[in-house]
DNA sequence: GTGGTGATGGGACCTTGTCTCATCACTGTA
DNA sequence: TACAGTGATGAGACAAGGTCCCATCACCAC
């Protein structure tokens, strides 16, 4: 891979992931990923701001749930704007991605600066969709806590989907896990 | 202060908020905090695994809320349970340290390595919430959703306990905020 | 006063992340 | 074909975070 190769910041993820999977997220230096991709450190820190960065590049998920909601019929209560955004989600959690995302959630586990950067992703996720609620004229603390239902729902598919022994649609889980925190919020007393 | 004064720990922290208000935690080297406080870098890392860590020191409020929800009556439901656990952290929150979480709390605000780590905090709090709701045989989801409600009103009440226009008591905000999120819940649809 | 113990100081070292400047490939234009 | 402009990359210096090892110091027990 010659220096002017096309798709630097996608090679570096690839790179990156690898390594992380062969010998671990803190043994793997930022100048080791860039080799691998036939790149320099100086560009890695162009394309990503961290070396954490690089398992989180994209914000298509944030996008992807804010238009649901914005989307959603004027007659959608909050927590089916909610179930339409997760169902949105479908594109990035295609079955093809799935390996990828199994190794990926596993480097994550492993690494508690990983998980750091994992969860203030997780809460921009549910301010963005706090915030599309807001636009719908959804007021606190209704809207934040339907964003906060939607993100642990979310997680807790994202966990059963890169689960070996399922092959669910992520969609489904993701339903799933919301109707039972639903159904967990009438059993709180 | 000298070489073998007492306290070093504590020694570290203010100083290292005193500096963090004056010039900003980015532009605060360690070497600085420490010499602040009479002692050296190596000392400050022997007390501290993180330049971060040393605004988050304690983990009394993870004992607090353990302890109270496991103690709580056999007859309480997960939400008195974790209502009890936002009563037992009053001695954190003595009024007598508002000023000092005022500062902390802008300086966290202001950096975002640093709303990563609160965010960690805040969800091994809810996680150690979750894991005491287990101990009493409350299944999940149920557990997850009581905790993860008690993370949110304990993040709203120190939000507004740390706000100057307020001098309420922390434990009647915490009480308000759970109220309002158990409220909200049956608003979602 | 002698030796042990634990906290501290000192400094070498590696990595992350920033910055600046030179270099290269590709483009359009004459 | 020549040439200038543009944008991505390379190279290297640099500051700071964080780790490690070893010497040093105060205190304590005997």
């Amino acid at each position: 891979m010659g220096r002017w190769e096309p798709n630097a910041r996608h090679r570096l993820s690839l790179s990156a992931l690898e390594l992380f999977v062969q010998q671990g997220y803190e043994s793997t230096t930022v100048a080791e990923i860039a080799e691998r991709a036939g790149l320099t450190k100086s560009t890695f820190f162009r394309h990503f701001t961290d070396k954490r960065e690089v398992l989180f590049g994209s914000d298509e998920l944030s996008r992807l749930l804010s238009d649901a909601i914005t989307g959603a019929p004027d007659s959608a209560t909050p927590i089916a704007a909610v179930a339409a955004a997760l169902d949105a989600t479908a594109v990035v959690f295609d079955p093809q991605r799935r390996p990828w995302a199994q190794q990926r959630q596993l480097v994550i586990a492993g690494n508690s600066e990983l998980r750091e950067r994992e969860l203030l992703k997780g809460a921009t996720l549910a301010a963005v969709m706090a915030d599309a609620l807001h636009g719908r004229g959804v007021p606190d603390p209704t809207a934040s806590l339907a964003a906060e239902l939607a993100g642990l729902a979310l997680r807790g598919a994202l966990a059963r989907w890169v689960d070996p022994a399922n092959a669910r649609e992520f969609t489904d889980l993701a339903g799933e896990e919301l109707a039972g925190l639903r159904a967990a919020s009438l059993a709180l007393d």
